[in-house]
DNA sequence: TTACGTGCAAACCCTTTGCCTTGTC
DNA sequence: GACAAGGCAAAGGGTTTGCACGTAA
């Protein structure tokens, strides 16, 4: 992202936005670290330390609301809790974007997942998040 | 979950555990609502609200230790943000148990995926997490 | 010059913990 | 009657916000 015109869009619905250094640096960090990072992290791996934490978490949000960012985890409000699936049926959860509620779903393939989404929830998908949990090589020896 | 001796195993461990008002109720929580739910969730919806929050905190632990519940959302530390799919590739997350670690695989497919991660990169896969952000019937409206 | 953005510090919210009391086994 | 578990309140850690100053445009 090195062409701020590129969010000239967001700029043109406010007044508009400038281009200061934390903001750069910021970005920066993310064009160099490609991985999900907190707020805590972007702020270590910053170029000038002195910028305030306050700071980066503005220019989060900030970089959110442009598109630019996403937040990898969509969930809000702390962490959410349910039956394991030794206790219930192995499912997946349909999460609206809209309300905020949850809603599970049984079965466990891709395609046949929207699908059936769209037709028997009428849950209409934007995007999905597909995680894997697990040991890399380092952890697994 | 209602046979509490099925939780046995993990009381060998420690020295035992006591069935109490706090713990069955938020047990209760769970099997009455079958989705994700926070700490002040659960506690919303307990039968006597008298409960305190913080015994709900330990007793959602409580369950997790014994593998009755678990967490949806395993993301430690706050929320994490990266470059959006409009400036990079359309990817998906490794995560490491043992270090938190999280490194990128691109692809999509499910079956296809997990091949790959355990040749090309080494992962070991333990389980996985998928999720589907969009609109339900209602908001879609 | 204007008003957006930053630094700083206090405020907030969720979660955890210490300590004493309660109540299960 | 022992000791695990709960209630209460304070502490802790991450995130947000108010305010005055600095600075990009």
């Amino acid at each position: 992202v090195k062409d701020w015109q590129a969010l000239t869009q967001w700029a043109l619905a406010r007044r508009a936005f400038r281009r200061t250094p934390p903001r750069q640096q910021v970005l920066d960090v993310f064009t160099r670290h490609h991985l999900p990072m907190t707020a805590a992290e972007v702020h270590r791996r910053l170029k000038n330390r002195r910028i305030n934490l306050a700071s980066v978490y503005r220019a989060l949000s900030f970089f959110s609301r442009l598109g630019v960012l996403t937040s990898v985890d969509h969930v809000r409000e702390g962490r959410r809790y349910e039956l394991s699936d030794a206790h219930r049926s192995h499912h997946h959860h349909l999460i609206c974007q809209g309300c905020g509620t949850i809603q599970d779903f049984e079965g466990c393939f891709l395609g046949e997942f929207e699908r059936r989404a769209r037709k028997e929830k009428r849950f209409r998908i934007l995007r999905h998040e597909l995680r894997f949990f697990g040991l890399c090589q380092a952890c697994a020896a």
